[in-house]
DNA sequence: TTGTTTGTTCAATCTGATTTGAACAAAATA
DNA sequence: TATTTTGTTCAAATCAGATTGAACAAACAA
């Protein structure tokens, strides 16, 4: 048995829990699980890079979560690991350069949701053409129209898309 | 018992499934329930407006979920209520300017949480004070760094906001 | 008046997603 | 070698949010 001091998980101080918190709470409101973002807050705050088992710890989460979280963390870019001197640990430490990852995490997740909906809204127009037999002349015209509308906005979304990303530069 | 033509729910045609189904995911992805942008999808190619008995039926939802479901999209902007000559019932109606209706729910949904995040990022802040005490030096001299680095993203983001708004027009 | 239809609310239920914990593999130490 | 520690995976438990359906009110028709 050897327990380091800094293994010997200290409460947490306020400053901390409040940015895990509100971390959790982001999370969630993006459509992640509230946990990865409490690693995240929790590692932002770290003076130090942290293993798996102190992150568990200190978030009173279980290893599968811990796991599972740290892996979806990295596949965004939001953690890297870090191999400290030689333990056999898998270490963590944040990305501090939010501007980046809120960069990539766009790319991936919003600009990768925009084409779906995109080749959606194309087999949308595609059914159009099937359905034409059971339609009315008049149900045809309004459906019609109102697709070449919808198409319009996917239009302008595009042109928009770029001006954006322009933006976050 | 007096059923009207248009009460007797022939089943819809593909486009509109294929549109229904389209918006359900949409607002699954924007975190709204399923419900709420199928209802959407179904009023969105009506030739007509539709109670909201003939909604429950076209979708297989219950009296319940139309009623919040609609109650949702009313707050939202994403349709109207239409009286229909002398009819008791309610009759909705889809919002076809789905650029307002973008620009309306982004000032109510995402213009708010980024208020809210602000204002907890302050109550972070606040926290550090108070935990001075629990820190060793090292430890408060990185976390008040990291926090200003927030502090910076979100003044840059709060600079970046308005830049969006004016696109959006 | 009584019976029908519409629409709201809310407790109960259902459903999908997250989290847990046990089983397992890998790597290292004693 | 046996033991300890780390980390992954996945089935089961748990949780949160959506949906249902029953109870109710309101408006109207018979």
């Amino acid at each position: 048995m050897n327990l380091e001091v800094d293994t010997l998980s200290r409460p947490l101080p306020a400053v901390r829990l409040e940015l895990i918190d509100l971390g959790g709470r982001i999370a969630q409101a993006v459509g992640l699980p509230r946990s990865v973002g409490e690693i995240y807050g929790l590692l932002y705050l770290a003076a130090k890079p942290m293993s798996a088992p102190e992150i568990g710890d200190a978030l009173s989460i279980s290893k599968g979560s811990v796991s599972t979280g740290t892996r979806q963390l990295l596949a965004l870019g939001f953690i890297h690991k870090v191999w400290l001197q030689a333990e056999r640990k898998d270490y963590f430490q944040a990305e501090l350069e939010l501007g980046d990852m809120m960069r990539a995490a766009y790319d991936r997740i919003f600009k990768v949701r925009a084409q779906n909906a995109d080749r959606r809204l194309e087999s949308v127009q595609e059914a159009l053409k099937n359905s034409r037999g059971d339609l009315s002349p008049e149900e045809y015209a309004v459906i019609k129209e109102r697709l070449e509308r919808l198409a319009k906005i996917k239009k302008r979304t595009k042109q928009f898309l770029p001006l954006i990303e322009r933006l976050m530069r």
